[in-house]
DNA sequence: GCCAACGTTGGC
DNA sequence: GCCAACGTTGGC
């Protein structure tokens, strides 16, 4: 089982809005980084965890907590000419862009705030806190996540 | 809104 | 294959 985190803008999508979602679960739409895209489609695996990271934002950091509901398949989005996430390079039949299924597992009560990650030696090798970094999909390592987790109520 | 850092595109 | 130009990301 891995861990990741996921960025998405919360003025797009926000973790609101997924646990405003049937069953709290919804669609991962947009990615159009290879990198991000080898994760999910390679690597990702039901029930994996995931951070639901807030990206540019007045307090960026982590919200919460999902689950990988369902394993990656096509982007959907990207067939349609009308969609903002439209790519004409990806077709139906050589996909070029996939997404996975997240579930919410929980909120948590207080954003983990970037400024609060960023005072810890232990996290420094995460590739959110590298200078310039830009990855939209990323693993934690299980230390990692295990010591995030701790920094909730702290 | 600014801007540094990065990824992609496309001419050559 | 190089690399300048451009568009995007995302913290501040």
């Amino acid at each position: 089982m891995r861990y990741w985190l996921m960025k998405s803008e919360p003025n797009v999508y926000s973790i609101d809005d997924l646990a405003r979602q049937q069953g709290k679960t919804d669609h991962w739409d947009g990615i159009r980084n290879y990198q991000a895209r080898n994760f999910i489609r390679d690597d990702m695996r039901k029930g994996d965890l995931a951070f639901f990271y807030h990206s540019n934002c007045q307090q960026p950091g982590i919200a919460g907590i999902m689950k990988i509901a369902r394993e990656a398949y096509p982007d959907f989005t990207a067939f349609d000419s009308k969609h903002k996430y439209h790519d004409p390079k990806s077709d139906p039949e050589q996909p070029r862009w996939f997404m996975v299924d997240v579930e919410l597992v929980r909120r948590f009560d207080e954003t983990i705030s970037l400024q609060q990650l960023k005072e810890h030696e232990k996290l420094k090798d995460m590739p959110l806190l590298q200078r310039g970094s830009r990855l939209s999909i990323m693993p934690v390592t299980k230390p990692q996540w295990d010591y995030i987790l701790k920094l909730e109520n702290s």
